[in-house]
This record gives structure tokens, sequence and C-alpha cells, in this order.
RNA sequence: GGCCCGUUCGUCUAGGGGUUAGGACAGCAGAUUUUCAUUCUGUAAACACGAGUUCGAUUCUCGUACGGGCUACCA
């Protein structure tokens, strides 16, 4: 029986182009059903179209699946396992599929056909001027050109002077196919539906249709979890496992709902990414265009300073749900909760925002020590203890691990400018006295610590008249320029005296009385 | 157009024949930090519509609408 067969799942991109965000979903939720089962999960590059190859485009893949801790156990990039090569075209090379193809030809469930390209269209806009559409199919086969209809010797006589050809599956004509899907149950289609699918290019390479299945047998695939966008083709591969003698080891099929643009309608792309302003791909990078062949620059979630738990755990929610109100998961705990029949029906549409509360949630679970270290690294900041303090004091204001930087410059530097909607409203003749007193008093201060300065702060503001809460945030802006930023004292007490003086005198002169 | 899949707050979703329909993000309002970008509390916000089954339907069935996918010698 096939549940007792050791659980292996794949992974099976094309190389022609980046890996999208949906593309990492779906190796994820393979990952994930192949741990919670102690399986295999298997990376297959499906290299069958030559003419959408693109250079860069598998080592974008490995590098992804890397960076997201997703890998897999044999295949490309990986180190190989008992079933390589795991490039079709290299199995292809090895003359994996043109013996399947022979079988089903032989069994009558394939035919070849000779109908060259300018042949097809011309039937399409045939059918297209009678409101109609083509569709090569168990009727208008008998009326082209294919091993059905050509006599035994003249096909003979094509293939023989090396006449173009494919080979086509040949759909029964009146029958019921169904397939039960882990996610949606039973689907059923009817065979007048399906056309003849091309299972053998002309060029030699098996079609995706052929070569997905001849793959999945012959890597013993248990389950094949992908997008729904193969949903309707799934008929005609249970027909393939079928005609192949296969059934008893066909895998279960499992069709993921699709990924949606934030606004409008339609599938998550490249372009909304660009438009709406957030990655799209995992890792930055630079690929030529598929139709152009232009290189173009992409951005990715690790540039932008996501962390690859955060983008993981946004991507698991994106179709899946546990049980509970769980939100954070580690990668073990997805092992453990995650189950294929949790997977949702509908499309969901892509949150940016939320994925920024993500990292904001990753983020703080770092110490301070590891972040200084992070933002050490990233801006070739030298990681002292200073650095770690700033960390420390900024980590909970903050997205993303350079914002604590960005955010907190005046850490580093002294202030150029000062908010001006704070000091708009608060600084007049009453208030840079108050400054003046607070800079004073701070001079004459021995003990540097934040009780120390937020007792002479509030000191100060008795002695002179003046509301502490309506000079903090000029005070604040005084020192670092910034109208925000962590808790005000301990800013300060990190700053140190000699700066703050100095930073207080600056902006005493520059201002305006 | 045809076929297939889907439809719970704005978004991701939990739930499921009788519930105050739960959580999270984003809103909004208060608190607190005598400042703020944290935190806390509160609040608003949904079962697409119409029939049927039923004592009762958001939940089951059918239809409609809407959304999505596919409709290549692409995957």
């Amino acid at each position: 029986m096939t549940n007792e067969r050791k659980v292996r799942v794949r992974f099976a991109p094309s190389p022609t182009g980046p890996l999208h965000m949906g593309g990492v979903r779906t190796a994820l939720y393979n990952y994930l059903f192949a741990k919670k089962h102690g399986g295999d999960f298997i990376l297959r590059i499906e290299d069958t179209d030559t003419d959408r190859f693109v250079p860069g485009a598998e080592n974008y893949i490995i590098d992804a699946l890397k960076w997201c801790g997703i890998e897999p156990n044999e295949g490309i990039g990986f180190g190989d396992g008992p079933h390589a090569p795991y490039r079709q075209s290299e199995r292809k090379e090895a003359g994996v599929y043109a013996q399947y193809a022979k079988q089903l030809i032989d069994s009558g469930n394939a035919y070849y056909a000779f109908d060259t390209k300018e042949e097809l269209d011309e039937q399409r806009t045939k059918f297209e001027a009678m409101k109609a559409s083509f569709s090569y199919n168990a009727i208008t086969r008998q009326n082209l050109k294919n091993s059905l209809t050509l006599s035994e010797d003249e096909v003979k006589r094509r293939i023989d002077a090396g006449d173009h050809y494919v080979v086509r599956a040949k759909i029964p004509r009146n029958e019921e196919v169904r397939l039960n899907d882990l996610i949606r149950g039973w689907v059923v289609v009817h065979t007048s539906q399906l056309d003849d699918k091309v299972l053998f290019k002309s060029d030699g390479m098996p079609t995706y249709h052929l070569a997905n299945i001849v793959d999945d047998y012959t890597m013993k695939i248990t389950h094949v979890i992908r997008g729904e966008e193969w949903l309707p083709s799934a008929p005609l591969h249970v027909l393939l496992y079928r005609f192949l003698g296969w059934e008893e080891v066909m895998p279960q099929f499992s069709h993921l709902p699709l990924l949606l643009r934030p606004d409008g309608n339609g599938k998550l792309s490249k372009r909304d990414g660009d438009r709406l302003g957030f990655p799209v791909f995992p890792l930055s990078g630079e690929m030529p265009d598929l139709k152009t062949g232009i290189p173009e620059k992409f951005t990715g979630y690790r540039e932008s300073g996501y962390f690859p738990e955060a983008f993981i755990n946004m991507l698991l929610l994106l179709g899946w749900h546990g049980s509970g109100n769980q939100e954070l998961y580690t990668l073990d705990e997805m092992i453990e909760a995650f189950s294929i029949d949790r997977v949702s029906k509908s499309g969901a549409k892509f949150d940016a925002e939320k994925t920024k509360w993500f990292n904001q949630q990753y983020l703080r679970k770092r110490t301070d020590a590891e972040l200084a270290e992070l933002l050490s690294a990233n801006l070739k900041l030298e990681n002292t203890p200073f650095l770690v303090e700033v960390c420390r004091l900024m980590k909970e204001k903050v997205f993303f691990v350079n914002e604590i930087y960005e955010h907190g410059k005046f850490f580093f530097e002294e202030p150029t400018v000062y908010d001006e909607g704070v000091i708009k409203k608060r600084w007049n003749a009453d208030s840079k006295k108050f400054i003046e007193a607070v800079k004073v008093a701070f001079e004459k201060l021995d003990l540097w610590t934040a009780i120390d300065l937020e007792t002479t702060f509030k000191a100060t503001a008795e002695a002179t008249g003046t509301n502490p809460g309506n000079v903090m945030q000029l005070f604040r802006v005084c020192v670092s320029g910034a109208g925000g930023g962590p808790v005000l004292f301990e800013m300060v007490e990190l700053l140190g005296k000699e700066t703050t003086v100095r930073r207080l005198t600056a902006a005493l002169e520059k201002l305006p009385a």
C-alpha cells in the first residue's frame, strides 16, 4: 500500500528566473511535510524547456533554499542521492524518458503527430472564426496528421526522413477521471475536457507532463505538493499513471492555493513588488528577463533586512494555520504542527505590513550582543560595548537590524538638523533658558547615570518653574536632533557627559532665540 | 467563451447545525513612559446572495454573483 512507503516529496522548479516567494512557500510546505513524516525532501530541476533556460536561476534556487534553511536531502546543490541525476535535461540524456514514451505508444495510449506549428495555428484561427476554440483531442485528431490517421508506412517514412514530430497522449473519449486531492477532496474531470497534450517535443525533450510523471515514479515520490496552477492538468497526470501501469504507486496530490497580490486582482508577480515596494523574491540579484534577455535587477527579503525565520514564518501562515492561535513558530515547531489538511483552499493576499511585524518579533528575540554583531557586519561598524548598548536601547523601536543604526544615528554622529516640528512648538526664550540651566546642572554632575540625570533634570525644571513634560522632548531634540528615540535618560547616560554637554552647547548656539 | 478551484472582519485566518462567531496585522481611543517610535488596555470591524434540508443554518445541498487558475511542441 502507498501509505506504507517512506514519504518522499519533491520541489521541482524550472530555472526560468529567480525563485518567487510563492515557490519558496511550496518548497517550505514540501519540506515540512517530509520532516513531519520522517521522509525525504528532494530538489529536482525541471529544465526541459531549453528556450526558457535562464543562467543563474538554478544557483539562485539553491541559495534561496539554503538561506531559508529549507534543505533538501537529495538533489541539485545538496549532494545527489540514489536517483541522480536530478536535472531533467540530464535525465533525458540518460534516456530516462524515451522508453516510457515508447511504452505509451506501443500500448496505444500515445501517438506520433506530425502537424507543424503553422498548421495548428491555422486550425486555431479557423476555429476562432467559428467562435470555438481548437483542441487537439479525440475528435480533431481524426483529421490531423498523426500516426492514427496516416498509414504505418507513411509514419515510418516520415520518421526515417527526419520529419519533425511530437508524441501526444491519446486521451480516452468518454471517461471520468477522479483524483482525491488532500486539500480539496475529490476532483472529477471528464476526458472530453482534456486535450491530447504533447508528451515529447520535436526537439527530443519531454514536456513537463511526461517528465514529471516519470521522475516522480522513478524517484519514488509519494506526495505531490504543488501550486494550484497544476490542478487542471492533474487529471492528465492521473491518466498517465494509469497508462503506464503505475496506479498502485501514484503519489497523492495536494494543490496549494496561490499567493495573490495585495491590491486588486491576480496572482502575485514580480511587478507587484516593484510597484508596491516590497520584495517578491527571497534574495536580491540580477537575471536576464525571459522575453527580452535584458538583465533585470530585483530585490530580496534578505537584502531588505528580513531574518529568514521571519520570512518563512510569514510564508507558513499564508495558506496554512494551526488549530490554535499560535503565530510564531520555530522550524521545529512548524514541523511538529504542520499538516497538509490544514492548508486553506482559497488564495491568500500577501500583506507586507504583517511581514514586517514578523521580522520585528524575531528581532526582539535576539540578544543585544547578537544584534550588535549583525549590525557591525552589515554596516561595517566596529563591534564595541557601546554598540551593544545602542542595540539594547534601540531594539524595541525598530523592525530591522539596520534601523538600529539608521534611527539611532545620533548615537554615532553629532546632530546637524533638529526636528522642526518640536522646535517650532517648544523653542522660545523660556525653554532656551531652561536648556541652558540643564546644561549647567549636568556639567556639575559627578555621577552620570540615568537616575541622576532624571533627578537633576526635574530639579532644574522645578527651580526654573518649568513643566518637565513641556521640555523633555525639546531637550531630546537638542541632544539627538530627533523627536523620538529610546528612553531619554538612558540614552543620555549612554551618550556620556562630554558628548551631551557638547551637543547642548551646539544646540544653544545653532538654534535661534 | 469553455473547464476546474474557491468565497468568515480591510488583510491573514480559527470555528462549525443552536457560539457574545475567536486570534493576529493594520485602524481608532485611552493608559503609562511627565517627551517619543516601545508596552498595556479598550474599541470598531466578517460568515457574498438566493433557494432548499432542518425545530434551527454562517456551518449541509443546489443555484447565482464575484474572485482565482488553466485553456502552448511553458512549466
